[in-house]
DNA sequence: ACATTAATTGTGT
DNA sequence: ACACAATTAATGT
């Protein structure tokens, strides 16, 4: 599992000393599903880079409402973390372990004299940061001019491709927490979904055609 | 195999 | 949004 998170540091580009260096000064930590990983108001000792797995990066509020926002897979960064880190703020985010996975830990300060000794390292954390920002416009979109059913087909077409799977393990009231409606809204849009053979139902369960 | 119960989902107002 | 009906999964006997 070493040797497979060093082909995929390679695979991202990065160079020998900065493997060796990630290899050295990071640590392993492994979290189950649905494990909080970061909630808001905490500050980040160091910024995880996910080896497998899936992180789920959602908004909350005051009153515990959740928004959700994008996932993180293999071979990305948290790149927002890194920027509440750089100007001392809180975490205004909150991450959770959609599956089981294995994150490397990288402590903070090392960021910053990586991204001026490693060209590969800073495009890398530039790079993430833009494809975060990107996966947030879009979803700053959705919220602002779609309709609930399109936000919801989007939710559904999103978490396929991230789960690399047509089966999708939430229930509505999950789903509904996410995209911060009523369980029931989900339910109707979703018998609606179905109705329009785009999606089969099932407890527990949605398979997406 | 059957009954009971809890959780999830469907529907009307 | 609320209330309730219907369905399903889990558990015990």
């Amino acid at each position: 599992m070493t040797t497979s998170f060093q082909d995929l540091l390679t695979s991202i580009g990065f160079e020998e000393g900065l493997i060796a260096e990630v290899l050295q000064n990071g640590y392993l930590l492994k979290v189950k599903s649905d494990m909080p990983l970061i909630s808001p108001g905490t500050k980040p000792e160091d910024m995880p880079m996910v080896i497998s797995g899936t992180l789920r990066i959602m908004r909350e509020d005051e009153e515990g409402n959740e928004l959700f926002l994008y996932y993180l897979e293999g071979g990305e960064a948290c790149a927002m973390s890194i920027s509440c880190c750089m100007s001392a703020q809180m975490i205004q985010f909150k991450a959770v372990a959609e599956t089981d996975a294995e994150l490397w830990m990288v402590p903070m300060q090392l960021i910053d004299e990586w991204m001026s000794k490693y060209r590969n390292f800073r495009k890398f954390i530039i790079d993430s940061y833009q494809s975060r920002f990107d996966e947030l416009l879009q979803t700053v979109d959705s919220i602002a001019f779609m309709k609930m059913d399109e936000r919801l087909l989007k939710y559904l077409l999103d978490k396929k491709q991230s789960a690399g799977s047509f089966e999708i393990h939430k229930s509505h009231e999950q789903i509904a927490n996410e995209l911060n409606t009523s369980r029931v809204v989900v339910s109707r849009l979703l018998k609606k979904l179905e109705k329009a053979d785009r999606v089969l139902l099932h407890r527990n369960k949605i398979e997406i055609l």
